[in-house]
DNA sequence: CTCCATATTGACCCGCGGGTCAATAGTAAG
DNA sequence: CTTACTATTGACCCGCGGGTCAATATGGAG
């Protein structure tokens, strides 16, 4: 970047199609560090090597900002979910430690900072919460739902609704993910994920109780 | 409260013992529906009805007040957590019932409020989070590892990490809470927390596949 | 009833940060 | 090179809300 012999005042670029992602980029980080109101654009703006104006020309308000940075986050792990649902006439016996395993390569990624924010902001942003439903999390408790509905039909599992069992399934990942969210900088104990993955599939398909 | 016959400027009242608990209950309700940044200390004091200054006298700063908040919610639920860690010599398929249980009723509660606040704020306030892991999670967490080791002794339930079994039996009740929370403005199917405890209970025990 | 200690008030202060815009400087076409 | 177009800038504006404090109301003591 500097490479001119004496302080050169820091040259100004022209790269309108850079600029948009560069920015949302540096305000995925702030909002990840600070939470959306304690975030600065003017901080923004020097992550991503540019003025304060410039961030306010791609993106008028700061909740415009805060939604790219979340719809950025969620489109490029759709095909993730995608990739699962093509998965999922597998039996249940295959599909559970495939979806815990992606749910724990998720939880190594910026997936949690984003889970965090839209949990923090949720009532703030109706409208993200929404389509982090119905894109996400509804998708991905659907495909896990029929999945069961099916095992059922066959016979290879037990009786109860397939809804609450989508929750018994994916629901130890989140509450690891969580964990290590919140008290990575309190706690040196945090839990390995795959670790985690790999026994709850287990765990859930069998059960806890060693057989009689 | 008005009573006098043409529009009596508010009374005051001097109640130097009841104002914390008041400003602090108003305040919860505050950071609840906006979260720390977004809330005014103004509607705060509005809400516990007094004057913007009188929050200051008990309260010196935002983040006094906020501490207090959770604080507050935190110590009227460690007797729950003492109540349940006295129960905790039972047998495995009694204690995992009972704690669920426990959890769904908390989940009914102005737990899960503040559940998000920490999440939410957790990076802002380490020394919150670190009370919470202390007093609550890290307790619970503790108290069910122990019980697990217990039952593995005795042979009654698989080899495996008992930490993680931990995560396998809460949480998926954690999920629930956290879903009802962030979509109970988008969606009109929330899960039945009594019902997921319930069911969770038996699916955790004994796994979800039907006996050959 | 008077007086004093103090709980309470709300007008005020002021820094922070979201948002604006006229000036500036790359860039590309001619 | 000149010109025209526009991406970029950063000084500036200003409302919001956390925090202050001198004035005031209250209620108990004597």
């Amino acid at each position: 970047m500097q490479n001119r012999t004496q302080v050169p005042p820091p040259r100004r670029q022209r790269r309108k199609e850079a600029r948009p992602s560069e920015i949302v980029a540096a305000a995925f980080e702030v909002f990840a560090e600070r939470g959306f109101g304690a975030a600065k654009l003017e901080e923004v703006a020097r992550r991503a090597g540019v003025a304060k104006g410039t961030v306010f020309v791609y993106f008028p308000t700061k909740q415009d900002l805060f939604r790219a940075v979340a719809q950025n986050v969620l489109s490029s792990h759709l095909e993730r979910v995608a990739g699962a649902a093509s998965e999922s006439d597998r039996p249940l016996p295959e599909l559970v430690p495939l979806l815990l395993a992606q749910a724990a390569k998720a939880g190594e990624s910026r997936v949690p900072a984003v889970l965090r924010l839209i949990i923090a902001e949720a009532r703030a942003f109706p409208d993200l919460a929404q389509i982090w439903h119905d894109e996400v999390v509804g998708k991905v408790l659907g495909l896990l739902t029929q999945a069961i509905k099916r095992a059922q039909a066959r016979g290879e599992v037990r009786p109860g609704d397939p809804k609450l069992y989508a929750f018994s399934i994916m629901g130890p990942m989140l509450a690891g993910v969580i964990f290590r969210e919140v008290f990575h900088a309190t706690t040196t104990a945090l839990p390995d994920l795959p670790k985690l993955a790999a026994q709850h599939a287990r765990t859930v398909l069998q059960g806890l109780l060693a057989p009689l």
